[in-house]
DNA sequence: ACCTTACGCTACGAGCCGTAGCGTAACTGG
DNA sequence: CCAGTTACGCTACGGCTCGTAGCGTAAGGT
């Protein structure tokens, strides 16, 4: 199952393909999506375009890996003593992440280009975004530990929470940064943690909840639930 | 101030107009973005590519402009009785536009553009986003006058929270449906306004809030604000 | 040594881009 | 009615990128 064909012949040479991967980020900083080119790629990674085309099947491929590799190196958890404090921090991570010239540009390109081709799509599933989810995975998880939050016994139920809850979060920032283009500091990144840990009325009274940010855990939990 | 400069020669054909957005539009659905070609476009308008070229700087401005259009035709804000029906129906009408296979292929491809073009990026705003952003505000005003949502006096935080507000529920439907690729069904929706409204420990308990959808004013506010 | 696979290089047809140049069409003000 | 002004259609073009084919060579296995 793991390599029955590649047992034989010359290896690939893993020094070039992290040449490509490499050349792929720097022509996204400089050129960005819409400008990098194969060609282009390939004279970076001081390969020939041919070497390319045997490895990823595009553009759109190629990129996908490459921004992957800056999401393994970027992305971690931290257990922050609170939800709250977890939430502001995986809010600012993922900002940070997303404003790299490199992730900027492609991250949305390669979503626009899956909405016509699944196979991309569900490679940036893969590569990507289940990546980001375990982080709000093991952040719920954390919270169910110190009773923040109530253990759910319907699993398929705590699926969809999770689901919810993660696109929530993802998606808040993605439309912030990219779409609104504004930044995600820690004064959004508290304003949106209280939003979501107490709602909409909650959210609108200002005094009260930008004090205890890092507070104590199991504080603010206002339906007092399980 | 308004048409200094063209009030002689020939007028621009309003028809060309509107024939070169509907072969956009219908370029988009057979094509998707990524293979959408400029000349393509003017073969099916039946216009010269010359004259696309002379209205539009470029494919990017073209299909902004082609998808403002369809925004157009089916934004429109409702009075749903309610704050959680109004969210709830606002969340289900934006997710019906992004289904519409010209807009979900375009979308996230302008605004990927739009991060290494900052004028694209001031057009995507002013042409879709603020129009988008006005329906969660006026649902926004509505559950004020109803007094689901508390009135802020001062001006800045109202318009931060109002930014924030916007970011959450577009962002929310666009990762849904783009990124993690899953419908944005009535269930979602529920989950999705019973979080909003109630916060992350209250969204995860299963029973007593999917049953009043549509109730009466003022009942969902636990903390009795204002 | 022999087989197998990867690599570099060159060259190529195809397609799209964005513009220039020209003659013609439409509308306006004297 | 006649200039003046602007928009349109058409053709043609250089430049760029794509993705592939073909070849000789390099680097591993048996």
């Amino acid at each position: 199952m793991s390599p029955p064909s590649r047992r034989t012949g010359r290896p690939r040479s893993v020094e070039a393909d992290r040449a490509i991967l490499g050349a792929t980020r720097a022509a996204l900083v400089e050129l960005g999506w819409g400008k990098l080119t194969m060609g282009d790629v390939a004279a970076r990674a001081g390969v020939a375009k041919t070497t390319l085309y045997r490895r990823w099947a595009g553009k759109n491929e190629l990129v996908v890996d490459a921004v992957a590799a800056v999401f393994d190196e970027h992305l971690m958890s931290a257990d922050c003593g609170s939800l709250r404090a977890d939430i502001e921090n995986v809010v600012v991570r993922f900002a940070e992440l997303l404003e790299l010239p490199e992730t900027k540009t492609a991250l949305m390109a390669v979503v626009a280009e899956a909405t016509q081709d699944e196979a991309l799509g569900a490679r940036v599933r893969s590569a990507i975004v289940d990546r980001q989810k375990r982080l709000v995975l093991i952040g719920r998880e954390r919270a169910q530990l110190r009773g923040e939050l109530p253990r759910e016994e319907d699993p398929g139920a705590a699926a969809r929470n999770a689901d919810l809850i993660f696109d929530v979060i993802a998606g808040s920032v993605v439309h912030r940064l990219l779409v609104s283009a504004e930044p995600v500091d820690a004064e959004w990144a508290q304003g949106f943690s209280t939003l979501l840990l107490q709602g909409l009325a909650a959210a609108a009274q200002p005094g009260g909840t930008t004090e205890n940010g890092g507070g104590g855990p199991g504080g603010q939990n206002p339906a007092g639930s399980v």
